[in-house]
DNA sequence: TTGTAAGCGTTATCAT
DNA sequence: ATGATAACGCTTACAA
């Protein structure tokens, strides 16, 4: 019926070659040396046994598993799953596999993840970080000689490589584009919750990513005149009733808003649908700009400018950085900054200034 | 600077709680029995120690891996990455881990990656198989005592549960309903390949959910009265550039086709941005079905009418039955048939019969 | 209850 | 070039 549990060991391929372990191991390992005539003996017996080498126990031998683990916010999430793909595909070239984990943006699971993984002995972890402010789990990951590369968010105090976009830039090229259309009331939507519903302290926003974004809209709000920037922060939009609330606040407020940055493509796609659910037509009666060039920004008519996260690039570059640290690259940690272009499509109206 | 290679083991516990090996071994690993002062002790000693146990040498001893392998044809598209996080919350909570991989929908990757989850000793495999064809991989785990279950695909020569949807079905669902519209020429496109672009023998078709549902179109079709059921099937739809010649051959068709099922969520898009761009308005000019309930289905006007797959609960189940497997079970194996219902939005147009 | 010692399947050292 | 043999860190008889 069901297979034997047990496979074969060096030793077996050893014996029907008639060669000693060691000299089985060399070539089944691939390193040492060993005669032309014991290669041959150890490869043929290895074939016809049907050998399939036990990567556990080269792991515990060598100290490196050729694991990698990755934790992300939500790897349903289009964003992460792309940045996962890219970190696949690179870590496979260097013949390293990937053991993934979702932290649901919760700290608790993040610590819990990060544990999990250091116990299987990954040669290296890839983390979105879910809290800048709390990293005793990821400096103990460092401080265990694993190598830890932040993809998307940035950690200062952590030394470790960091991929990000280019966030506090992105903002600004969209509120200019924005601004030079005639827009003044401009509103940003983020799914971060915050205790009052309102924005707090920016240094108390744990994902740097989303710190750098609306920091850079309060900075370029302020200068454009508005006089109360963070009443321009929507915050909590975490679900389609949360986010068809925030729509109302803000085709309520006064004076009127003309345009809205959605922070990412989840909240840039409910906010479309209450939109148009309301019977609002984009652009003429609200400018719509949101982060990601997920699939649905092209099917809307019109279709939606975004702000293009080159998520798989992230993935990519976060992969190398890491694969370089295993190799033994011990140079300062870096940030790498990924340019997050603004892809203007049909969702940004004029307005006329008064 | 960088932090040791060598972490504590079982031994540095002992030795600082006083006790041997085997005990705090029993303690830390949480099973024997140990004496209420020899558990304090060594528990107290491994926190302040900062005891990390090694599951690689614990997978080694016992022989069993907490890690399941996960093989998907693209963990980018959200079909995939949907199950993908039902498998996750479902293994975690079985305390598993997942490793992940992309077969890129290619039997030789696919063959490759099943070698390396082998050669990790994971507990166990989820699979989208590439080619019911070609199984000698697969069969080559099942014999090694790694279960094998696969994900949207059924191979019934495989000693292994299947979790899919109700391919069959679901065609014969949504035709129904088009007929009843008075819809008699109906088109299938799908990304699958064939050689000569002509739809060859069912059996040729290596991956179940494709097979089944292209069978049921063609009976369904042939019942409904039309003459050559397979020039309504429009393979290779695998990029922009070819499904917009497969719609250039659609909409020159004569008798003229009034309906289009995509196969696939990707293929539904890039219809449906083929359709928009000549100006035809849905659904009066052309009736579209799409299978999947993606995002992007729901923001367009008219939203699009789709079979949904819930893939997530193909995940979830499908780590539910590796789970019953890995604690025993060895009834026989199970094809397990998912329901995905007709979600009927906007793109089904009424045609007026002759 | 606790300890001793023998594995698990590799790699790696050191003679030969 | 090859072969004993000792690790690696844990589990697990078997003894005490």
């Amino acid at each position: 019926m069901s297979g034997k549990k047990s496979s074969l060991t060096v030793a077996d391929v050893a014996r029907a070659a008639k060669v000693s372990k060691a000299t089985a191991a060399r070539v089944l390992g691939g390193y040492g040396i060993a005669s032309e005539t014991a290669r041959k003996a150890v490869l043929e017996a290895a074939e016809t046994l049907g050998y399939q080498p036990n990567d556990l126990a080269r792991s515990m031998s060598t100290g490196r598993s050729g694991l990698v683990g990755v934790i992300v916010g939500d790897i349903e999430n289009a964003f992460f799953s792309q940045a996962v793909r890219g970190i696949s595909d690179t870590l496979r070239a260097a013949d390293l596999n990937l053991i993934i984990s979702n932290s649901s943006e919760r700290l608790s699971e993040e610590i819990e993840m990060v544990s999990v993984l250091l116990r299987q002995r990954v040669a290296g972890l890839i983390v979105a970080p879910t809290d800048a402010r709390h990293l005793d789990h990821l400096k103990a990951a460092l401080a265990a000689g694993t190598p830890v590369v932040t993809l998307d968010r940035h950690v200062p105090e952590l030394e470790a490589d960091a991929i990000c976009g280019d966030d506090r830039e992105s903002v600004g090229r969209v509120l200019r584009r924005l601004h030079k259309a005639g827009h003044r009331q401009i509103a940003y939507v983020t799914a971060m919750e915050t205790t009052d519903g309102k924005l707090g302290k920016l240094e108390d926003i744990g994902i740097s990513a989303v710190r750098e974004r609306i920091a850079g809209f309060l900075t370029h709000t302020r200068e454009a005149g508005v006089e109360k920037p963070s009443e321009m922060v929507f915050t909590g939009a975490i679900g389609a009733d949360e986010t068809a609330k925030i729509v109302s606040r803000i085709l309520g407020s006064s004076p009127a808003i003309t345009a809205i940055l959605a922070s990412d493509s989840i909240v840039g796609s409910q906010i479309f649908r209450e939109l148009s659910d309301r019977g609002l037509k984009l652009p003429q009666d609200m400018s719509l700009v949101s982060w990601f060039d997920a699939d649905w920004t092209r099917v809307t008519s019109p279709r939606i400018s975004v702000v293009h996260q080159p998520t798989y690039q992230f993935g990519q570059k976060a992969a190398e950085r890491l694969i370089a640290r295993l190799k033994g690259d011990d140079t300062p940690p870096e940030r790498f900054v990924i340019k997050t272009p603004f892809l203007e499509r049909g969702t940004i109206g004029s307005v006329r200034t008064k």
